[in-house]
DNA sequence: CATAGTGATATACTTTTGTATACTGATATA
DNA sequence: TATATCAGTATACAAAAGTATATCACTATG
């Protein structure tokens, strides 16, 4: 036995994992805050959307949040955005192909989601409309 | 051929996906922020830290944030806060066989993220170290 | 002409998240 | 005695995220 086991110095992480936080990040960021996830799921479900119908759709955002998090996808290719030349001018909003690969990401949300309510709150399905 | 289809309302997120959301949530609240990751990853792979090794393992963080972190995720079970009685006190934090099954998640969204990476920056792993 | 619908933007505000810096009390070392 | 380490807390501040409300130009309906 040595005692340099308890004075052994640890290396910070970068040394061991170099970027891999980085595509971590990215991902993280399209998928966290408060919106960016019922406005996927929502295109995702119709396909199509005007700005006024994603506004009903989503319950409770500002219109200032759903342009902003629009921009957002828009600029990740996840959704894109096409004027229609009608009176007055409708916008619609689609999801893209490259959009619907989020799903498997947030299948495996859920399925852990799922699993730490379990664990933590001890609360099954079921018992969500209570929250 | 009818008009409907233009008049149609579309419903609001909740009727058709009720209660899906919730674990999405859940989960996402575990892994988004600056930090939570970092400190998962650490006690990962170190399996136990101190408090000041922590803050040198997980670079640029303050006493602050890493305090409140510690806490978050030891409330949510992921990580055990044991006090040894030694001169002067030290605390070892671990992570617990729970924690451990955050890696699927991180996974997924690395795998995600390494896509995505590729897709709207057109940047390959090599490239990572300019960032 | 007034109202309502389209797709937004502007301003002001609150809340949450994170940073910066200093400090505590106990112990150990130089 | 001065300095350093341990595990944090206190205070102040800055930045990001989100809310609330009003407004814009255009068109269409009553």
């Amino acid at each position: 036995m040595e005692t340099k086991e308890s004075t052994e110095i640890k290396a910070p992480l970068k040394e061991h994992f170099g970027n891999y936080m980085v595509p971590v990040r990215d991902a993280l960021e399209i998928f966290s805050g408060k919106w960016k996830i019922p406005i996927i799921t929502a295109l995702n479900f119709y396909e199509s959307c005007g700005f006024k119908e994603l506004e009903r759709i989503v319950e409770g955002i500002t219109p200032k949040m759903l342009s902003k998090e629009l921009k957002f996808l828009e600029e990740n290719l996840l959704i894109t955005r096409k004027v229609e030349d009608t009176r007055p001018v409708t916008i619609t909003y689609s999801i893209t192909e490259y959009g619907k690969t989020c799903r498997s990401v947030m299948s495996e949300l859920y399925r852990w989601g799922t699993e730490h309510r379990k664990k933590v709150f001890n609360i099954e399905g079921e018992a969500w409309e209570s929250c």
